[in-house]
Order: structure tokens, then C-alpha cells, then sequence
DNA sequence: ACCTTAAGTGGACGCTGTCTACAATTGTTC
DNA sequence: GAACAATTGTAGACAGCGTCCACTTAAGGT
């Protein structure tokens, strides 16, 4: 009937065990089938792995269905794209989480800056694909946009402010030194994990990448200032 | 004759103005003009933007020919890489040329690192298809490979670490904290180019880029030790 | 002069993204 | 409740891609 019969045509037409399928004409959630299918294809082969026709196919629909939801593939593959900073979000605040609360306010403001960037690093090295897509298409990163935020509503650029300005509120950054300090301190823990990932550091093991990432932070807590 | 013909078949089959056609069976250079053709397209769009067929058409060849060359694609793809990798190394040598040689060691030690993160930066802007090309596929980096290497016959990743030789040997940086800083180093450039160019930084203008990029080289110097 | 072999061509296949046309279902309005 | 419009699916086609197999052309060695 549908040419997705050939999966199954073994002159049954009623629903393999694996394989069921879709009682309505409709879809009903197909948006976010799609995005779901997207999703796990970069998250094993990164951003060129998101194809369209095979992200329809997971959702037992038409090729063409998915042009009712998106543009094209590269709407589909935004999408997936800012799911993956949502993750890389989630994954920062978790990191943070982790860190009490301490009463010294330096303290605090250090290891809110170190688990910024372990998070991210962290999270580059168990989700690469993911990690990868994130940072595969350019997005603007001024304008706050909530679908790529976490919980605290926060993308991870906005994260890493927020620990910043801890560092300068317990005095630990002058004013001067504060600005553009994200764009500095950003860098070399992206920096890093994108070697480590796809560029001439990829056969480090991880727990390397992880050591050189704690002497990153390190530097640039004392680099900054 | 050829099915390129469809490209100038006007109903003479005269060479035209521009295009003229091969006269031998063997192209002669087909290797190289592939890697050129290759190389130009990832001057323009990148990476995803070398693709095969439109190599041998550049290269007046049928599709097939490149494989007498290349085992696939991504064969291609990886020489032209190599390529990138070579200019990159080049452009870095270039600007370490720039700075003189200076007699205090000290001081020409820290040119010479900030020649290399600056070349590396200017580099990444001048040319970012071949930049982002020269990262796309992880190549190993101990294993020194001369044809990434420009004329000095140095990689990018050995420029540095003659860089950082430099600074030790001047006394600005203790042997323990010798260990690995080309990593630490490299990763803050190569992190804000990376950024700057297909990340969330790429609204930044580029005088903006480079000057955080000064600031950046500043920091390693000072985060290092 | 023959034979081997390197380096080209031709045609096919399956995959991709995407277009246009059509069908089925749902929601709306009289 | 029937007619209609909008939404969301399908069918079929197209060009471009990488790649496989079979064939051809020329060059070189004996």
C-alpha cells in the first residue's frame, strides 16, 4: 500500500511484531517525531548525518510529510541543532548544580566557572554527535532564544556569564578585565573540545582532554585578570 | 561526444572561447587538477562544499576518472584537507617572519607566540572555508606528515611548539609548565576562530575577533606559568 | 608487432533533497 | 448536518550525488 509495505510484505499485510503501523491518516505529533529521529541520528553521526528522508522513514511517513512541518532539511536540522544546545544547557547546569552552594563567595564564583567549562567539556566527550551539531550551523548568540535554553532558562553563553559575574561580584575580576570575558574563556574550552573531537588532538584519551581542561580553566582564571 | 559536451553544444564543435577541451586521451595532471578544483571549492563553501563530480567536470574528465586517483570522496576530500593544512602552516610562517629577530630572547619569544595565534586568527578569517576545511577530518597530530608542513617544513602544531620552546628557553616558561601548553595554547585560538567563524560568534566583526584574539594570546602567556 | 597496464569513458544503481499534483482527514460555517 | 476550506498526509517525478562494473584508448616494454 504505502511503499513502506516493502519492509514487511511478506504477503501479510497485517502488522509485523516490530513494526506497527499508524491506525490514523494522521500523524499527530509528526514535528516532533521528526526532531526526535534527528536528534538520535546526530547524535551518532553528528550534523551530516541528519537526513531527511531517513528521519521521515522513522516516523513511517512519507518523505514529502515532513515539508508540512519544515522549510527544508536545514530547518529540520536547526531544530535538532537547538535541541543539542538545550543538552549542552542542561548538561552545564547540572555541573553546576553539583558544586554547593559554599559560603565563600570566591569560592563559589570558581567553581562556578570550573563547572562551566568541565560541563561543556564534559558533556563534548560523552555526546560528541550532539556536541558537534550544537556548533554546526551558526546561530546568533545574542538574541536569547529559550528553545535553546535549560531549565534556568539559561543557554550555556548565558551560563557562563552568569559565572563570570560571580567571579567579579567576589572581586576576584575588575570591571575592565570583565568584559568580553565570556568570548575569552569560551574560547579556549570550546577551543579544546573541538580539537579533541574532530580536530588532530582526537586520539587523546579522554581522561587527557578532561586533565587539560581543568589547567584551561586555571589559566584562565588567572589569565583574565 | 563527450556528455560534457552539453556544456558548450551550440552546434559547433569547435572548442569554444573559454572552454577549451582536452586533445590528449590522458589528462596528464588529473591528480592535481582534481585537488586544486577540490581546493577552490573549499575556499568558497567549505568542507561539505568539495564534491567529487563537480572536480572532474572542472577537470573536463568524466566522474569515473577520479577514481583512478582517489579510492572515494573522502580521499579527495582528505588531500585537499592537507592542503588547507599547508597554506594555514604557511600563513602562520609568514607571520612569524614578520617579526624581526630582536635581539632580547624574552621579547622574541613572545612575538613568536603571538605571531603564530595571530597568524593562525588571521588565517581563519581571511580564508574560512579553507580553515574549517583544514579541521574537518581528524588527522593525527603526532604523526608529522610533511604534506600539512610549509616551507620551513613544519605543521601548524609544530610552529607553536617552537613557539613555546622559545619561551622556555628565554626563562618565561618553567619546564613543568612547558608540558602540553601547546595544547592549552592551542585551543584558546583555534576555539575563538572556531566560533567566530561557524559558531555563535560569527556576527562579531572581524577587527573585534582579532583584538579579542590579542587578548587571548596575553592570557595564555600569563595563564601558562 | 604484440601484450600488458594505466587512465580514461559510459551506463547504471540507490541514495539524497525537493517540486507539483492529488487524496484524506479535520475544522468551520451556514 | 451538509458544504466547504484548511491541514496534513501520499504519489510520482526530477536532478545531483557517490560509486560499481564493463568497456575503450593510448602508452610502454618486450
Amino acid at each position: 500500500m504505502f511503499s513502506l509495505a516493502i519492509h514487511f510484505d511478506e504477503t501479510d499485510m497485517k502488522k509485523s511484531a516490530s513494526v506497527q503501523r499508524r491506525k490514523t491518516f494522521r500523524h499527530g505529533d509528526l514535528r516532533n517525531a521528526l526532531v526526535a529521529a534527528g536528534l538520535e541520528m546526530a547524535r551518532v553521526g553528528g550534523p551530516d548525518a541528519v537526513v531527511l528522508r531517513e528521519a521521515t522513514r522513522r516516523a513511517m511517513v512519507s518523505p514529502n510529510a515532513a515539508y508540512r512541518h519544515f522549510a527544508n532539511q536545514a530547518a529540520l536540522l536547526d531544530a535538532v541543532r537547538s535541541e543539542c544546545l538545550s543538552r549542552l544547557a542542561a548538561a552545564i547546569e547540572e555541573e553546576m548544580g553539583k558544586t554547593g552552594l559554599g559560603r565563600d563567595p570566591q569560592v563559589f564564583a570558581r567553581k562556578s566557572l570550573r563547572a562551566v567549562g568541565m560541563g561543556y567539556l564534559r558533556f563534548a566527550i560523552k555526546e560528541p554527535g550532539m556536541f558537534r551539531t550544537a556548533f554546526s550551523v551558526p546561530p546568533a548568540v545574542d538574541v536569547p532564544n529559550s528553545a535553546n535554553a535549560a531549565s534556568m532558562g539559561l543557554n550555556p553563553f548565558e551560563l557562563l556569564s552568569l559565572a563570570l559575574n560571580r567571579m567579579q561580584q567576589s572581586g576576584l575580576l575588575s570591571k575592565k578585565d570583565r568584559k568580553d570575558a565570556e568570548y575569552l574563556a569560551w574560547s579556549t574550552v570550546h577551543g579544546l573540545a573541538r580539537l579533541a573531537l574532530e580536530g588532530p588532538l582526537h586520539t587523546l584519551p579522554n581522561e587527557k582532554v578532561l586533565a587539560l581542561g581543568e589547567r584551561l580553566v586555571v589559566m584562565v582564571e588567572r589569565g583574565l585578570s
